[in-house]
RNA sequence: UGGGGUAUGGGGUAAUUGGCAGCCCAGCGGAUUCUGGUUCCGUUAGUCUAGGUUCGAGUCCUAGUACCCCAGCCA
């Protein structure tokens, strides 16, 4: 905790190394994700820990697809992750495969087995796991743990040439089944499995662990530091076992752990994803409810937002859980400075202007004012919009009987229609039941383009779009990415109701909205939100993240 | 149950390695604003517990407590 506590742990250890030339000054790291899912936000952290330390000092990145089972992996995956990282705005030095050092790790295997490190073991999953003990009851040594180099040579070599049938024999390595370290009883190093490999294809029949892939492989290319997270703690010494048994080719690499990243309202769960998409719960695996990268910038995350979010923090051994808000925080500061802006109504209500003009043939004039796309950013410009005296409005933002601290529309308030006019309300047009269809005001020629020439101020300033030359859209809103919390969310239990929460904390629904004009990528549609366009459905829009909830707030007052 | 890891306001994270507990998110209050947004200013609130060392402890010592990880031929 002491020295750990420093700001950031990781690279005052990459520090350290260099000024003692541990690694001559070098520092090279690794992103290795298995290809058996898609990345989400939780592999952002990590991407952004393992390309920013090496970039930090000058070193390199490689991405390694650690695809050391064949059963689960696909090159599917493999391309989205290549993709995702791009996306990310990091570069790997090189595209690389545990599997492409498979030949190494199988003469390294029998390095281990020549030095009496290595054994074939004849019994089943069953009975080892058994003989493993458990926490503090020691193991008990397999009777197959005693036999001679050449025997477990030849053995080890008919399992590699395919005489053998899967789940019939392992490779272990030899360390001490006492030891009070579960990783270090005598750890598996090759299962047998007659699987099909999207890289090496059929000619391997015996597949290495996670834990005989992974040091090794950062050994043969050289990396420095491999940065992984905290579960792999009690795995460090056999890492250090392994390498320090083995012929290596150059220094010695040394893993560092940090806690990963876990987010309010969200499932980061490979597993879980994957059942969302395989049970078409959702689209697929680029769905915008979905925390994948892939999914949030469908929704019109920048990557930048999700970078400087990771970057932010920090990197500690804490395991912890940031809010979904923070995060928020980052993407509404970014879009807030990019997205357009357009004025947008969900649940219309008609806003009659009374003294509102008509040309010769008594139709009602149409004026056109230039709106500022973004006023955060004059180089965005203006789009021109259509006004008339025959609007729609936002229905809440109208009330008969003003609550208190309400300060829109209503009879005989003045307001601001947004870069149009100052309206003010003279009265409603009820129906027989006595439901309200329109709202009447009058407006003042003398506000043009909504000033107020005699400088009187109004409270409000609301937003508008004309009747006839509205634009039709659809806005999918989900206040949330995930916005229920689900069952053990705040324990951290297994989340075992799958279906349950799935459908809950996937809750969405679509919208029609009528927008001022036609929006461009990420737009904010004023007061509603920021929102993505949809690339495969034009009109329809992603909710990437609300305002703040100023009228919850008001209301919570009140 | 044995081993390992971690504890700082509501959430996250710093503290020159023993010297004014700072920053971000959230909250609250105010100013500005043609978005109840943005921006700006102010503000509430914290060192897991109990002892000890010291002029001085988040930091060092002792004892405890809570949470996380490990018993896959997953990664």
């Amino acid at each position: 905790m002491t020295q750990a506590a420093a700001g950031d742990f990781i690279r005052d250890a990459v520090r350290r190394d260099n000024e003692q030339q541990t690694y001559g000054g070098r520092v090279q790291t690794r992103f290795p994700p298995e290809p058996n899912g898609y990345l989400h936000i939780g592999h952002a952290k990590a991407i952004t820990v393992d390309f920013g330390i090496a970039a930090d000092f000058g070193g390199i990145c490689m991405l390694r697809l650690d695809d050391t089972n064949p059963d689960t992996e696909q090159v599917e995956y493999v391309d989205a992750i290549v993709a995702d990282i791009e996306w990310l705005g990091f570069h790997p030095a090189a595209v690389v495969h545990a599997s492409d050092y498979f030949q190494t790790l199988y003469e390294w295997a029998e390095h281990l087995v020549t030095t009496g490190f290595a054994y074939v073991d004849d019994q089943d999953g069953e009975t080892i796991s058994a003989q493993r003990g458990g926490f503090g009851k020691p193991g008990l040594e397999s009777p197959y743990r005693n036999r001679t180099p050449e025997e477990n040579l030849d053995l080890l070599r008919r399992m590699r040439a395919g005489e053998f049938a899967e789940g019939s024999r392992v490779l272990r390595a030899k360390i001490d089944m006492q030891h009070e370290n579960m990783q270090m009883r005598d750890p598996v190093m090759y299962r047998i499995r007659y699987s099909h490999h999207f890289n090496t294809g059929d000619e391997w029949c015996i597949y290495p662990t996670y834990d005989w892939a992974h040091g090794q492989s950062d050994a043969i290319e050289g990396v420095t530091h491999s940065i992984c997270t905290l579960e792999f703690d009690s795995h460090r010494p056999l890492y250090d076992w392994y390498l320090g048994h083995l012929p290596l080719p150059g220094d010695q690499p040394r893993q560092i752990e940090f806690a990963r990243l876990e987010l309010t309202h969200t499932v980061t769960s490979k597993r879980r994803l994957k059942t969302l998409v395989d049970e078409g719960i959702v689209d697929g695996w680029d769905d915008p409810r979905m925390p994948t990268l892939q999914g949030l910038r469908r929704r019109g995350y920048p990557a930048s937002a999700i970078t400087d979010f990771c970057r932010d923090i920090g990197t500690t051994r804490t395991n912890s859980r940031q809010s979904i808000e923070a995060l928020e925080s980052y993407v509404r500061r970014e879009l807030n400075r990019t997205a357009q802006r357009r004025m947008a109504v969900t649940r219309p209500l008609r806003l009659v202007l009374t003294n509102w003009p008509t040309d010769e043939g008594g139709a009602p004039v149409v004026e056109w004012f230039d709106i500022a796309n973004n006023p955060e950013n004059e180089t965005d410009g203006v789009r021109s919009v259509a006004f008339t005296g025959d609007l729609w409005i936002e229905a809440d933002d109208f009330a008969e009987v003003p609550p208190p601290k309400f300060f829109r529309l209503s009879p005989g308030r003045e307001v601001r229609l947004r870069g149009a006019y100052l309206v003010t309300c003279t009265g409603v047009v009820k129906d027989e039941a006595g439901q309200i269809v329109a709202v009447e005001a009058t407006y003042d020629p003398a506000s043009r383009g909504g000033t107020s020439p005699d400088g009187r101020k109004v409270k409000s300033t609301m937003h508008w779009v004309s009747a006839q030359h509205a634009v039709d859209a659809t806005v999918a809103l989900y206040e949330r990415l995930f916005s229920a919390p689900y069952p053990g969310e705040r324990t951290g239990e297994p989340l075992d109701d799958l279906d349950h929460a799935s459908r809950e904390v996937l809750h969405a629904k679509a919208e029609t909205a009528l927008v001022d004009t036609a929006p461009g990528e990420v737009v904010q549609f004023e007061r509603l939100g920021y929102f993505a366009l949809d690339p495969d459905q034009p009109m329809l829009f992603h909710r990437t993240v609300g305002l703040r909830d100023e009228w919850a707030a008001i209301q919570r007052r009140g």
